[in-house]
DNA sequence: TTGTAATGCTATGGATAATAGCAACATGAT
DNA sequence: ATCATGTTGCTATTATCCATAGCATTACAA
């Protein structure tokens, strides 16, 4: 009984949102449909924003790199690429005869700035719904679970 | 420069490991990865298993209503139900000529009693991964991201 | 130079989830 | 009692994401 009166702000009809594994799929979840909500209107999905976020200010990333940072197999890198290529955002620059560098075409930049501003209202937007005590302590705590 | 000195602990080949956003999705999705492994071994999917919690100690709930909560369309909730109760784990308990509830079975009962200890574990793994000052936050923040 | 590893890619399959539609039934208002 | 409306459980289909396996080419180090 404690144990739930202290549990602050609890779904009452769901027992699992004590559980951090459970509310962590949730709130990811959330996030993940109102971000590509608010990128569709730049015609990004949030792999692709993550991408052009990574390689800024670098002309030096091979797919393969960027995929081994961002957790996305090569296989998957390709179809990625060729979107945002085919968007005109990105342009290949041969480092050898076998990698490439993926770095920013000219209406690429102009498509990171528009992701800059949309990716900071969202953060802003994202942290303004938590409590201010609990505010700071959330990135701490992702990563702790996630990196090696 | 302050800024990214202030930004504990992220991953210096990663400049979105101070994003919330960023960090919540790799959280989840390393998260997840886990838990179904650790599910695995009980012939569980990470959804079976949120079902099976939901419907401790009641017999009343019928599937359009564990989907309500949980979030998984009605159509959705066919093949996981049928997946549970070809496993003997859940009988179907007529409550009208329309709806019926979701009940454990017996073999359920044996399966809940393993997955509560395999959660337990979870959980306290999960937790102990956080930096013991971040720890009480983390679940009060998530809640934050996906409650109404 | 020769074995080993990495790159970029194709092809494919699994798992999850979203949509549309349907017959049967419940429910509340008239 | 009846009628409009909403709900239930389901089928069927589709999109999307992600993982695996395999391949030709090239880099690199012993």
């Amino acid at each position: 009984m404690i144990a739930i009166v202290n549990s602050e702000r609890c779904n009452l009809d769901n027992p699992l949102s004590a559980l951090p594994g459970y509310t962590l799929r949730r709130a990811a979840h959330a996030m993940m449909a109102e971000l590509g909500l608010r990128l569709a209107p730049l015609g990004l999905r949030v792999a692709d924003a993550s991408v052009l976020l990574l390689i800024e200010g670098r002309a030096d990333m091979t797919s393969a790199e960027i995929g081994r940072i961002l957790d996305i197999q090569r296989a998957n890198m390709v179809p990625l690429l060729a979107r945002l290529e085919a968007a005109g955002l990105i342009e290949r620059r041969a480092l050898n005869r076998k990698s490439q560098a993926i770095v920013l075409a000219a209406a690429g930049k102009a498509a990171q700035d528009r992701l800059h501003r949309v990716i900071a209202q969202f953060e802003a937007d994202l942290l303004a719904r938590i409590a201010p005590e609990h505010r700071a302590h959330l990135v701490p705590a992702l990563n702790a679970l996630w990196t090696p």
